[in-house]
DNA sequence: AAATTGTAGGGAAAAGCCCGGG
DNA sequence: GCCCGGGCTTTTCCCTACAATT
């Protein structure tokens, strides 16, 4: 490791050496993403984010300095620093790969960069072989091999439906303080300044009660004996009122049921979502769309229509956007495709699931055995082992089913 | 014991569905 | 109001292991 990499974020040698290897990347990445919400626009956001590494090492570093009492400080930073020299310096460039990522993508708002003639986004133009950030903290973190579930499994401290950091924001903390504190390092006279941020809670649920993750968050806090947040709980402020007013940052508009929103007519959408000053109700399930074209489109998946058909092969679908994904397939749009495997798709939502494949990091863990996986499905899939749930019936015997491809078989082989 | 058949279960990809923001 | 990117969820398919049957 060379003498600058020793340093980062202009924190001493001593810090950085043994905080580096200890950091977690999922748990860094987690901090990172929630705290960059936050950014201060009018600062250099790489700027911002050297403060806020620098925030998440010196937490770290005190809980170190907390439990190292036993042993000498020098001796113990010594014994990690050498046993994880590798790690280090493969974290510190995950780090940077990160920083840079995100600054691009977040100086990237500027529409004119991103779009065609017509403002429409234009991603595919782009060198999308080049693995996103995400990726490439994944690919790191399996040769690392420092996952969050692993650490979980050895603390004893089973995470089934553990959140996956890159996508969830797991809000442990309704609210997260860094208190004013003085670093004792002799090297680091730094004065760490009071962040306060509530949680702006981005999960989603849909009014016909199905599992969200909102849901999921909700219920979990619920056991866990946390206080849930609530949709919409009325305030002191009144019903669902928001603290825009009271925000310095007139870039975010933060409602206090936690929707967060940079455009005042969103939130004023949002509202009048949340008050039901023009409820449009889905009579089938009771899904509350957010205007009179969404409750349409939403409808379709009753009704079965489909009309967005595709004029070179059989396609057809309930939605305009599902056709516009399935249009790149015939045109010469380029496909992200897996420096690892051969897989190519057009959806970037789906390469990162399948590079996700590839990380090996699998947080989701039955409760019941050793089974682990990396999706939610496969564990509920998995978990009607233990249960013995049966939910696809035959109409025409007794035979139930675990999942829904052996029911089609069982049909085929037993009633043609 | 070997071959065949049916079932269970895991991995992976594709598609569905919905949302926020431009 | 429309369009699009993004993200979570569900569905579907394929494969393997294993037990029961022939």
């Amino acid at each position: 490791m060379s003498r600058q990499q020793e340093f980062i974020c202009g924190l001493s040698h001593e810090v950085t050496i043994s905080v580096l290897p200890r950091l977690n990347m999922e748990e860094l990445m987690f901090e990172l993403n929630r705290r960059i919400q936050n950014l201060d626009k009018k600062n250099s956001i790489k700027d911002r984010l050297v403060s806020i590494l620098r925030d998440v090492m010196l937490e770290e570093y005190r809980l170190l300095e907390r439990t190292s009492e036993v042993s000498s400080p020098e001796e113990k930073t010594v014994t990690i620093a050498v046993q994880n020299q590798e790690t280090a310096i493969m974290q510190e460039n995950v780090l940077t790969a990160c920083a840079e990522t995100m600054v691009s993508e977040t100086s990237s708002f500027d529409a004119s960069q991103l779009s065609d003639g017509a403002g429409r986004h234009c991603h595919d133009e782009f060198n999308i072989d080049t693995p996103t950030c995400s990726t490439q903290v994944q690919d790191t973190l399996t040769l690392m091999n420092t996952s969050y579930s692993e650490k979980h499994a050895e603390s004893n401290t089973p995470c089934e439906e553990a959140p996956s950091a890159s996508r969830h924001l797991p809000p442990d903390h309704g609210d997260v303080h860094i208190k004013m504190e003085r670093h004792v390092s002799e090297d680091d006279q730094i004065w760490i300044g009071q962040v306060s941020q509530p949680y702006t809670d981005q999960t989603k649920y849909y009014a016909d009660g199905r599992e969200t993750s909102f849901i999921k968050e909700h219920s979990r806090k619920e056991s866990s004996g946390e206080t849930p947040l609530a949709p919409c709980e009325p305030t002191p402020y009144g019903d669902c009122e928001s603290t825009e007013s009271l925000l310095t940052d007139s870039s975010s508009r933060i409602d206090l049921c936690g929707f967060n929103t940079t455009r005042a007519c969103s939130l004023s959408q949002h509202r009048k979502f949340d008050k039901q000053e023009n409820p449009l109700i889905c009579s089938e399930c009771g899904y509350r769309a957010h205007n009179k074209n969404r409750l349409v489109e939403h409808m379709r998946t009753h009704t079965g229509e489909k009309p967005f058909k595709c004029n070179h092969c059989n396609y057809k679908t309930s939605y305009k956007q599902e056709l516009f994904y399935h249009m790149k397939t015939h045109t010469d749009a380029e496909p992200y495709r897996c420096k690892i495997c051969d897989y190519q798709t057009h959806r970037k939502s789906n390469f990162e699931t399948h590079m996700m494949r590839h990380s090996g990091v699998k947080p989701y863990k039955c409760k019941e055995c050793d089974y682990r996986t990396a999706h939610k499905g496969d564990l509920i899939k998995h978990k009607r082992r233990h249960t013995g749930e049966r939910p696809y019936s035959c109409q025409e015997c007794d035979y139930k089913a675990t999942v829904k491809c052996n029911l089609v078989q069982h049909m085929r082989s037993k009633h043609q």
